[in-house]
DNA sequence: TTGTACGCGTTATCAT
DNA sequence: ATGATAACGCGTACAA
């Protein structure tokens, strides 16, 4: 397809008769510019159609005006809910978003970075697998790439942060399981490589159960992108001993854990209370309505943005900012069916 | 915050004691090369940790490798497998993806064109409200910007799109209510002004009723993006006459509308059977699962992208193509509770 | 008030 | 095999 080349400076301004100073000043609001040469300018450039060229801008300028953001995947909401937020952020903002996921591969990781580094993305905003130990992270500070983690809760004052405390979500998500007199616990995790937020509201969450003085819950982990195996339910959930109460570490984990199951014929709340993480909206929409431990995911992406913004205007230093989370109450969590002990 | 200045080719240059142009060689794989005098460079290149600037090289080549993308919305999942699809063929080519929303607002359309067109977009994947009339595709259309629809079906040959047959898609659903018995239906559908495929699917709904010699459905238009008043419901389903089966022009509003009608007492499918479009994951979880007509959507992404890379690359004509869309059951769909006439 | 000219980082052409 | 240099589109210091 033959694609037309987009008008330049110099064609506008050979139009107008003017040089291109005249016309970037025009595009640029300098003042001291005569109304008709303005008008005559202006009028060039909507004939032709001219849009000034952002890479031009950008090179010469050295300074780019778009946000790279790196997460594992949009099919969970909780991630497309943060890049709407970033994006609203963005585009107040006259910022451009380039958007890459990793699959919860960390080897993708390094991928996508290196190619947001190489499209000069300004900064970045990137959930990693684990910020911990993170080859990734690494080169971007050895390179100086200001970024923002997001939902990654970074112990290190250099990196810069938007989460929630994971360790409560998970403590808070065993205190709603207890309170309704749930003793046998579990938990549905995604696998702890792919995820340090897992681990963590794991933590939280055996944490809590151990203060109670309840025996130590099983742990389930699963892959993030695949189906939860019916067998491995069966074996976790069949047995006599088997948990009345779940904590899954996001809501469409727990989604898919009480489809499975529903399949081996177990109802909730009647057999078997669940508690997510994330609050994505389709969980209130369900019958049972799932209770979690809601995050603010668009405000995150929002704030995510903005800190980035300010680290990189303002020259603000690298903050670790916790917003909250809450519990949300659903029909999922219901008391304990037959009260034991 | 300082942000150090990336290193270039000639930062590497100077270190590796050659001139830019060797750099640049070393760096595009020109083969007549001396091996020690590329065995410098490379190390040099790694030692100053450099990345070549995307910026430079676009400007220098005039031509970008990074796509612009503009849907709705990335809240309903279907847009959020849209992009993941994008993003996947865009990182096998080796291509940057820039995100942006309209939130169903034509206003929003035109500016965010702007944005991506300033970005340099080699090309645009997008989802506009109206294809018919848009004055935003006219706009692409005028200043030759190489594009393809998304979901939107044109009647232009000389627009590109990728889309389901959306009429059909509406005559099945209707298939899939009559043949279970019902007799009086309705459909909800987003505002038609935010949407041509809705009116779409809305007219193929229409046509088979009509050709079935059924009553004609009541229609319920609701905001993408707000929640369902539940006057809204009452009004359309709890009347004598009140319709036994419902078509949702996307999977989000029949999740909605079935938590809409729980609201009001009515439960699904005893007493109202619902069918949705689009098959996302999560209908498949929720019991009653979501009878849908399905669309391919990550694929449908997927081949948005090869597309338009064959348009620019090697100069293919434009393709309006059509992919299946498949009716998916579900325990949402059943029988006419009281069979009746 | 407007024009000239340089340089941002890269690739490609032309010399050497 | 390698180096010098011109251009890509833009912003700006300096000149007029």
């Amino acid at each position: 397809m033959f694609v037309a080349p987009r008008p330049t400076l110099r064609d506008v301004a050979s139009l107008a008769n003017v040089s291109i100073a005249t016309v970037s000043r025009v595009l640029n609001g300098v003042p001291a510019i005569r109304p008709d040469t303005e008008a005559r300018v202006r009028a060039a450039m909507s004939q032709l159609g001219f849009r000034p060229n952002g890479r031009g801008r950008e090179l010469r300028s050295g300074q780019s005006c778009s946000v790279g953001v790196l997460l594992p995947s949009l099919a969970n909401p909780v991630f497309a809910d943060n890049v709407a937020g970033i994006q609203e952020a963005a585009r107040a903002a006259g910022w451009a978003v380039l958007i890459t996921c990793s699959d919860y591969d960390p080897g993708r990781e390094a991928e996508a970075v290196d190619a947001l580094i190489i499209e000069r993305a300004a900064g970045l905003i990137l959930t990693v697998a684990d910020s911990a130990s993170n080859r990734t992270l690494n080169t971007l500070d050895n390179e100086h790439v200001p970024y923002v983690l997001l939902h990654n809760e970074s112990d290190r004052a250099d990196r810069a942060s938007v989460a929630v405390d994971n360790g409560q979500a998970g403590r808070d998500a065993a205190e709603a399981l207890i309170s309704q007199g749930h003793r046998r616990l579990a938990m549905v995790a995604g696998r702890f490589a792919a995820s340090d937020r897992s681990r963590r509201r794991h933590a939280g969450f055996m944490a809590a159960v151990h203060g109670a003085g309840l025996p130590a819950p099983a742990l389930i982990e699963i892959d993030f992108t695949d189906d939860i195996a019916p067998a491995t339910l069966r074996a976790a959930f069949l047995s006599a001993e088997r948990p009345t109460g779940i904590f899954c570490s996001n809501d469409l984990l727990a989604l898919r854990t009480i489809a499975g199951l529903r399949a081996l014929g177990l109802a909730v709340p009647r057999d078997v209370s669940v508690i997510g993480m994330d609050g994505i909206e389709v969980g209130q929409l369900v019958e049972p309505s799932l209770a979690s431990i809601a995050q603010p995911a668009r405000e995150m992406g929002r704030r995510a943005f903005l800190h980035l913004l300010a680290r990189l205007k303002d020259a603000a230093p690298p903050a670790q900012i916790r917003l909250p989370h809450q519990f949300r109450p659903g029909h999922s969590l219901g008391a304990v069916p037959f009260p034991q002990e």
